[in-house]
DNA sequence: CATTCTCCGTAG
DNA sequence: CTACGGAGA
């Protein structure tokens, strides 16, 4: 239950440091963040403690912000397409998940601001190391430990403040080295303090790990350190900024008698409200004080067993290796008389969500390498107060703008009541989010690829000079390795130990741009690396896209590259791989999914009308890769409200006035001519497609923007392997918990239905809205601002006139589609009946056998788990899906 | 009129 | 599997 050790790391107020990164002028001077500075001076989402002290709070408008602190510096989130745009703080927050990699395999990021890290391993390979390893004070300066840090009056100052501090580490310390001095070391497992005393070493090796935080990003940050996630994070909060906390685990139940239950994870909500409403816990020795009995009284089983073992202290939820986001989402709320009212809004803004969505999905898939497979949208109609009214998702068609806001769109139609024909969308939306998940590994493309090129360079160009490697074949391969203790980490400790905000200088965050000198060619070294490991068979061939034809073309231009490389001067580099980049990119660099292009490529001859009337700038581009797949539109299937229930539909709430609608529509269309709109010309795949085996040097000679995509892919690369090993290591040694296997053996007819729906799909013949052409950017900075500023918030959206006059609004479905498109319109509303008949079926065939669904209303809102049904037996038990099953394996 | 996100568990 | 609600930054 000890047996763990685990860390909860969390940036102070992030946001603003984020900002102060970025406009140095304003540290040090109280300052907050806000969201469009128009009404009310914004809404506040974080605050630096300088203005903390003022008593500026999250949630507050800018304006009251001011009145509590008139000099507070306000600074704007950035704004692009008339949204906020959160990436200048995703990317500081990547930032900061590296440099936790490089101390533990086991980062999970469990926010943009924090990250879970499983030091149990690190600790222990540390007191193997060195089994003498003795933990003074001065290894934790900024550390406090749980029951030996309290105050004895309200306000002491800073100096007795960090007295306090020292004395109680002090004594921790003291008492953990107390009786071992002759014959107990090295301490092990038996020893009465081995939990302690890991603990001790963990804190060192966290204040070490967040100097390197500090000294990497500027950032300060916190960190909480315990035996599990609740303790971590819980103790995190107890003394920031800058500060960490060890919780051992003998303080918690004194700590938990002054804990008000919503301060625990979890908690902080509606289960939490009802422990102390319903069981009368204000704190967490109230909860301590239960029985499981009384627990199980209240809740399911799963919660009530967490919340007992929570009174004790203890809480086994595994700390995951993940750093990735699993999803990527945006959306936008349209407040009061800003909701949507009509197709155009509605169509206006999908198209800009989606274009965020777009350019976020291309860099997460050339850095991540990975392509998301479905799309959720999801609506707040107006007359529901809930967070959303409706989320409906479908397969993923492509990462097009065009192609992901056509789909939303088409997801969302149904909940238009006005007439077909009527240009007002009713009743009007007040939110509108896309978000983007199920991810899978991505292969990259089947276009050209530079090794495979250069291959064909050594071979034409065989009069080759003479020439060494400038590389150690290592090199690079182990920028984030474990955490190894070094002279050089242990001077920045005590460079940056000191706390405070009087920081100085952050310049070393800066991460060095200078290159190494390299005295020989570029593409001779380039060659001799890659003949070098021309046997491995990592490196692979898989530039199944270049035709004859242009493979000719481009050993003829790469040939007269390589000739240029004679004045190996950097400049004269840079130019031939800008050329050869250029070659390459005229390639069918498509970075959509090859798979369907391959598959689907009946029906698009006949689509010409509608490639050149919607993809202006496909002009160019080698017919073969103009391709297209079916789409399918959403169809709009009104009935009463009162026949809802016969659909088995979900939750959604009937509208007041409003019949009820519904719509189902699989989505996909053609994934040709996204070049323009879609990412770089040239992919990180396409010139480095082996990750494991890049010659870094090469590094610096490629363009600028183009080098640091493909640093971020090797890092990421790293990291997703190391995610791979123990998630393998993982299965095998631990937590059997975590073998949760849930429902997988229905996946087989599930499957084999999808692909019956898939064949439709690929009967019907597509259309589409249409969706003028794009709006102009609106790429305001955030400003740090101290005078109110109302100009440029209020959306700086020039109302691009869309070519209207070939459309024409659907009588079925009441979308506008293209005069070009009717006909294939109307066949997708045949095959969306069809395909809505096979989701019947399917659905009937899923719900199988059932029979315990009238369930106790007695609980019903809501838990962290269950609905609180006192015997707890409505939960779906293992038994209870396998007799499903079983039913269903019987029709 | 806080806004814009992200992760998870459950029902069906 | 999808849709929803809860919890959190
Ligand atoms: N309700 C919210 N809405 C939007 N953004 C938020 C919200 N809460 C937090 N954030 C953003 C801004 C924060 O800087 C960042 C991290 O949140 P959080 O860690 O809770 O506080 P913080 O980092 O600002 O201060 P602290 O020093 O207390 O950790 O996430
Ligand atoms: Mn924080
Ligand atoms: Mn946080």
């Amino acid at each position: 239950m000890t047996d763990r050790i685990v860390v909860l790391l969390d940036m102070d107020c992030f946001y603003v440091q984020v900002e102060e990164r970025h406009y140095p002028h304003i540290k040090g001077k109280p300052a907050a963040v806000v969201q469009y500075n128009t009404w009310q001076g914004g809404g506040i989402i974080a605050v630096n403690y300088e203005a903390r002290a003022f008593g500026v709070k999250r949630g507050m408008r800018g304006d009251e912000a001011r009145s509590k602190c008139p000099e507070i510096q306000l600074v704007q989130v950035p704004v692009n397409r008339g949204k906020a745009d959160l990436t200048r703080y995703r990317d500081a927050g990547k930032e900061v998940i590296n440099v936790l990699c490089s101390f533990s395999d086991c980062v999970e990021r469990a926010s943009i601001d924090e990250a879970y890290i499983n030091f149990t391993d690190v600790v222990q390979k540390t007191i193997t190391k060195d089994p003498g390893i003795k933990i003074t004070p001065e290894k934790l300066k900024s550390s406090w430990v749980v029951g030996h840090d309290h105050f004895e009056d309200e306000n002491p100052s800073n100096d007795r403040k960090e007295e306090i501090r020292k004395t109680g580490v002090e004594e921790w310390l003291s008492s953990l080295h107390a009786q071992e001095d002759e014959d107990a070391f090295p301490l092990n497992s038996c020893h009465p303090h081995w939990d302690n005393f890991r603990l001790a070493v963990a804190a060192s090796i966290c204040e070490e790990m967040r100097a390197a935080v500090f000294q990497q990003t500027g950032f300060r940050c916190s960190a909480g350190i315990s035996h599990n996630k609740v303790l971590g994070k819980l103790s995190c909060g107890l003394h920031k900024p800058n500060q960490q906390t060890i919780l051992p685990q003998t303080e918690v139940i004194t700590l938990w008698q002054s804990m008000p239950v919503s301060k625990v994870r979890n908690l902080g909500g509606k289960l939490g409200n009802s422990l102390t409403e319903e069981l009368g816990c204000s704190t967490m020795s109230d909860l301590a004080s239960l029985s499981l009995q009384q627990l199980l009284g209240t809740y399911d089983n799963k919660t009530a067993h967490w919340l007992f073992s929570l009174g004790k202290g203890f809480d086994s939820e595994p700390v995951t290796a993940r750093q990735l986001p699993k999803s990527i989402g945006c959306g936008k709320n349209f407040q009061g008389k800003e909701a949507l009212n009509t197709r155009d809004k509605v169509q206006k803004w999908m198209r800009s969500l989606a274009e965020e969505l777009s350019e976020r999905l291309n860099v997460d898939q050339t850095s991540n390498k990975r392509r998301a497979k479905t799309l959720t949208v999801s609506v707040r109609i107006d007359g529901d107060d809930r967070f959303t009214s409706m989320s409906r998702s479908s397969t993923l068609p492509s990462y097009s703008a065009e192609k992901l806001a056509r789909v939303a769109l088409s997801l969302i139609q149904h909940t238009n009541q006005a007439p077909s024909k009527d240009h007002v969308w009713s009743p009007s939306l007040k939110n509108i989010s896309l978000s983007a998940g199920k991810f899978e590994d991505w292969t990259g493309t089947g276009s050209a690829d530079i090794q495979e090129l250069f291959k064909k360079v050594r071979q034409s160009a065989k009069h080759n000079e003479e020439g060494s490697f400038c590389v150690s074949p290592n090199k690079g391969v182990k920028s984030q390795k474990k955490h190894v203790q070094t002279d050089n980490e242990r001077s920045s400790m005590t460079e940056f130990s000191e706390r405070g905000f009087g920081v100085q200088k952050v310049d070393v965050y800066k991460p060095s741009t200078s290159h190494p000198k390299h005295s020989n060619s570029f593409f001779r070294n380039f060659i001799l690396k890659h003949e070098n490991n021309s046997n491995s068979s990592d490196i692979k061939s898989i530039s199944s896209s270049v035709s004859d034809d242009n493979r000719d073309e481009n050993v003829d231009r790469a040939d007269s590259l390589s000739k240029r490389h004679h004045d190996s001067d950097n400049e004269s580099k840079q130019n031939a791989l800008d050329l050869l980049i250029s070659c390459l990119s005229d390639e069918d660099s498509d970075q959509c999914e090859g798979n369907n292009c391959e598959e689907k490529s009946d029906n698009d001859s006949d689509d010409s009308a509608y490639d050149a009337a919607t993809d202006v700038d496909s002009g160019d581009v080698d017919t073969k890769v103009i391709q297209s797949s079916p789409d399918i539109f959403a169809e709009q299937i009104t009935v009463d409200s009162t026949s809802r229930s016969t659909l088995g539909s979900t939750t959604e709430r009937a509208l007041p006035g409003c019949s009820k609608a519904i719509q189902v529509g699989d989505f996909s269309r053609n994934c040709s001519s996204e070049k323009g709109s879609e990412t770089s010309p040239i992919s990180v795949k396409e010139l480095f497609p082996d990750l494991d085996n890049v010659d870094e040097s090469l590094l610096s000679f490629l363009p600028k923007e183009l080098k640091l995509e493909v640093q971020e892919a090797l890092k990421l690369h790293r990291t997703k392997t190391r995610e791979k090993k123990l998630g393998i290591w993982k299965f095998i040694n631990c937590n059997p918990v975590l073998h949760s296997e849930r429902g997988n053996s229905s996946r087989k007819l599930a499957s084999a239905v999808e692909e019956i729906e898939d064949d439709i799909d690929e009967v019907v013949a597509s259309s589409g809205t249409y969706f003028p052409a794009e709006a102009s950017l609106n790429h305001d900075e955030g400003q740090a601002v101290n005078t109110t500023k109302e100009n440029s918030d209020s959306v700086n959206y020039t109302k691009k006139e869309q070519a209207l006059e070939d459309m024409i609004d659907c009588e079925q479905c009441g979308i506008k589609i293209s005069v070009f498109e009717v006909p294939e319109h109307e066949d997708y509303h045949v095959a969306l009946s069809l395909q809505n008949d096979m989701k019947k079926v399917s659905n009937t065939l899923n719900r199988g056998l059932d029979k315990s669904s009238a369930n106790s209303q007695k609980h019903t809102k809501g838990r962290k788990r269950g609905n609180g049904n006192s015997s707890g037996q409505n939960t779906p038990t293992k038994s209870t899906k396998l007799q499903k099953l079983d039913a269903f394996f019987k029709l």
